[in-house]
DNA sequence: TAGGGCGGTACCCGATCGGAAACCAGTCCT
DNA sequence: AGGACTGGTTTCCGATCGGGTACCGCCCTA
């Protein structure tokens, strides 16, 4: 994604790959409920019904696009299990899997710094931005 | 952000706690631009028409409201050097710098696993998501 | 005096995001 | 027969995102 810069040498204009763009790969994983689902499927597959709890506050709507968004991309398979009693299974890919590792270095460093990013965004709001 | 969760025991419906709200912390650091910025400021501070070179067509208000927004939040410091030579450099703040670190590792999950999730999205697009 | 670089701002626009509400088929319980 | 639960879909709507274009004052140089 980026080759490194030195001091102050002028910025590489070839820094990030148009072919793979930076911008949407390192951060910024899937939409609003993404990495929370992932966190919520870690401990094995999970029905629809199930992911609304802790999400509290997801329509149905957006849980589903959510879902289907991760889908797309190969980080989660739904699996509907027939018979007299349907139910609908959602769970990691190996991919999936591999994502939690980069979402809990974040989520660590985030609850780390949780304090200075409070104070750091009150000041930012203060000062008029 | 999180408290990890054991095996098929439900889910914790107090799982993301609605005062640090988890969607928005971990993955999605700012807009589009936020994470390329932050990279190119990691050799030291740069102007705004340096950081245009790398970040190919964004256009002076997208910049501008990206920088606002890092600014804002405690990662970046905007520096005005009045004098006959006026200049207006950007500087990754020490909580800015941190965040490098999350970055980092996210970068490397995502250069390792390129392959894999290229050809994954593809298979899901072919299936019609 | 004209043009160019710097560091923006203002306004317009279409696309997307994401919530609210309504509805639905199938199954199960009473 | 009526109601509830599951796993959604559809429509509507307002808010935000993000790009395009035009314009701005300031300084420098030719």
């Amino acid at each position: 994604m980026t080759k490194p810069q030195a001091g102050q040498t002028p910025l590489d204009p070839e820094m990030f790959d148009p072919v793979c763009p930076s911008p949407l790969v390192p951060f910024r994983v899937g939409d609003k409920w993404a990495s929370s689902i992932l966190r919520c499927l870690e401990g094995g597959p999970r029905r629809f019904s199930e992911l609304k709890v802790p999400l509290r506050g997801v329509t149905a709507k957006s849980l589903t696009q959510s879902l289907r968004g991760l889908e797309r991309d190969g980080f989660v398979v739904r699996e509907v299990r027939e018979g007299p009693e349907r139910r609908v299974d959602y769970a990691l890919t190996p991919l999936g899997r591999g994502l939690l590792g980069p979402l809990d270095t974040a989520c660590e460093w985030t609850r780390e710094h949780w304090d200075e990013l409070i104070d750091a965004q009150e000041a930012g709001v203060r000062a008029g931005h």
